[in-house]
DNA sequence: TTAGAAAATTTAAACGGTTAAATATTATCT
DNA sequence: AGATAATATTTAACCGTTTAAATTTTCTAA
């Protein structure tokens, strides 16, 4: 390995001449920088980021704390994070807790052995809260993406579930639908909660009631809400949903599969809109409603905010982000109720 | 920042002393070991990462180097990666190379600053054997994951794509195919070249012929898959052929969506086996053939080879892992050729 | 009791950079 | 020319660990 002290040696120069001569931190003769500039470029020299990171005491390392990579929501997420880290010459780990208590406290671990210089949190649950204040506390730089935790004075990230939420009720209803269901996911989740208490505020604003046995959580899986709008298609017409928002697009899969497995047609008999528009909800063959999320610049955003955060010196209040989401109509929300 | 200083001091040892304890390097009395721990505890002490990689001179850390993590190949591999990677104690960074050159020699800076210990190389075209040659001569830790390269001497974890396009052309036959496409990928990648001579070799076995105008390059893109098969359902019935084999999953949509659309069915008009079996292959309403890659387990034992080769200090001859694929047959594949 | 060996602990030198402070060099002015 | 100021360069401390080597303490046996 070729040191800083290797190109001092060949050029004739002190260690330190090259560091200002590399950094650019103070003025060297034309002769020597030249000199230096060469001996880099002869002995091939790149200086060694964790030495730099010592002294500098930082990392240039970001952590993206998420569940699970494998679920289709974050990879546009973590893209959105490290396209920004990049662009301001940071790297991102990617740190997958499975849910797993162990991992994320594995997670915690990498800002304080000082292996990152700031995580960005898009996994937050309720039950994270104590490790993530004490975190706050000890001054280190932490945002939440996506979701956030009531309580936690931090930056956040996050969509206008709310808005989202009430787009789909009010299309539902300008199509003329009274009776709407809602498929609700993972209890703990401030999307999960949002979503859910925009669907009721919609609902009561429009004048129309909610119905116990139509809020049907399923966990987010598609499973579950397979099985739970199976359930509600062996109801008579009269006691059924006409409609159902999903909290994603794979509990609207589920439900568009129970319908069409029952021998009913969506969105004749039940008109669907999902959550996130994932990829697939664009294709042919599936043409789902759903209310886009925007993924990408939720990463990028949280991803700048905590540069920011790391490079400014002086601390400023906790800023929560707000990104609009949009609904995307296709197919399975209908033109209308009928019979 | 609690430092070891910090813990010396407060314990009335030296650093030394609370390294050897922490480390269990040597031999520490009882009471001065308890009373290290209790001022670990006390304060709070985690010791700082970079300090201790300075030191070792590593990171603990891979990267791990793809084209694009929002590409749905890619995050099962990743979660491969990190699982293998926290198994062992090891961090894994995300570099998104956007397939642009310039991303590619940051991902390589990173090794050479030594802020990864290693490279896990899932995006290599042919085109970086220079730059990647010129790293494992200077000895850098690599290993080629899903893609490799001629000619490059190094690890390499990749699927049996020969096997794979193979069952997939016998099913094909067995069903009473004469008449097989193929929609091949980008041209630069080993697992193209992989599967298109699989195809060839497995067609010419069984004494069928390989017709040019049914080899349609799609770049792995359902667009121009879509166009591509829309141009051959135009064809007559008997210019056509009976079955197509598709590099991935994408591809195998844009055909089944294109076949539809010019009002012919999947499987009766024209059948269709993909490759990757990504997740929507086994959803209800898409029920699509395919050939599975063994993504997670790429990833997974990428990871543990590299991390081996880090670990060992005796050099050994570069390995090659091939990992078999399995055809997962669902309904596009049909029950037969019929007419 | 004490020399010598063994065991426990500490000192100090790395690791590879950055940077304040000290020093050397050059320029400026009387 | 000599004193002073300005500029260029180097020295050395520091970042927080680990660990070989030096030192101190304890043990063993004559």
């Amino acid at each position: 390995m070729v040191t800083i002290k290797d190109i001092a040696k060949h050029a004739g120069v002190s260690v330190a001449t090259v560091s200002y001569v590399l950094n650019n931190t103070r003025y060297v003769s034309p002769q020597r920088r030249e000199r230096v500039l060469q001996a880099v470029e002869e002995l091939n020299y790149v200086p060694n980021a964790v030495a730099r990171g010592l002294r500098a005491r930082n990392t240039k390392t970001l952590g993206l704390v998420l569940s699970d990579i494998t679920n289709p929501f974050f990879p546009d997420l973590a893209k959105g994070c490290e396209d920004a880290a990049q662009a301001a010459g940071f790297s991102l780990v990617m740190l997958n807790t499975n849910e797993q208590r162990e991992r994320i406290i594995n997670a915690v671990l990498q800002i304080r052995e000082g292996k990152v210089d700031g995580l960005i949190i898009a996994s937050a649950v309720k039950q994270d809260l104590g490790i993530l204040q004490e975190l706050v506390l000890e001054g280190y730089p932490i945002v939440l993406a996506h979701r956030r935790i009531q309580d936690l004075q931090v930056d956040s990230v996050v969509a206008d579930n709310f808005q989202g939420v009430t787009s789909a009720v009010r299309y539902f209803i300008s199509l003329g639908h009274t009776r709407i269901a809602m498929f609700t996911g993972v209890d703990e989740t401030s999307v999960n909660m949002e979503r859910k208490e925009g669907f009721i505020k919609a609902m009561t604003d429009a004048g129309l009631p909610i119905r116990q046995e139509w809020m049907c959580n399923t966990l987010g899986d598609y499973q579950l809400a397979y099985n739970a709008s199976a359930n509600l298609m062996r109801l008579p017409w009269e006691e059924r949903p006409t409609a159902v928002v999903c909290m994603n697009d794979m509990v609207a899969l589920g439900v568009m599969d129970a319908v069409e497995d029952r021998g009913y047609q969506v969105p004749a008999d039940m008109a669907v809109i999902g959550f996130d528009d994932l990829f697939f909800a664009g294709t042919q063959r599936i043409q789902l409603t759903s209310v886009r999320i925007p993924r990408y610049e939720i990463g990028q955003q949280a991803a700048r905010l905590i540069i920011d955060r790391i490079q400014r010196t002086k601390t400023m209040e906790p800023m929560e982000i707000v990104l609009p989401t949009q609904l995307v109509v296709r197919k399975t929300s209908g033109d209308g109720i009928y019979r």
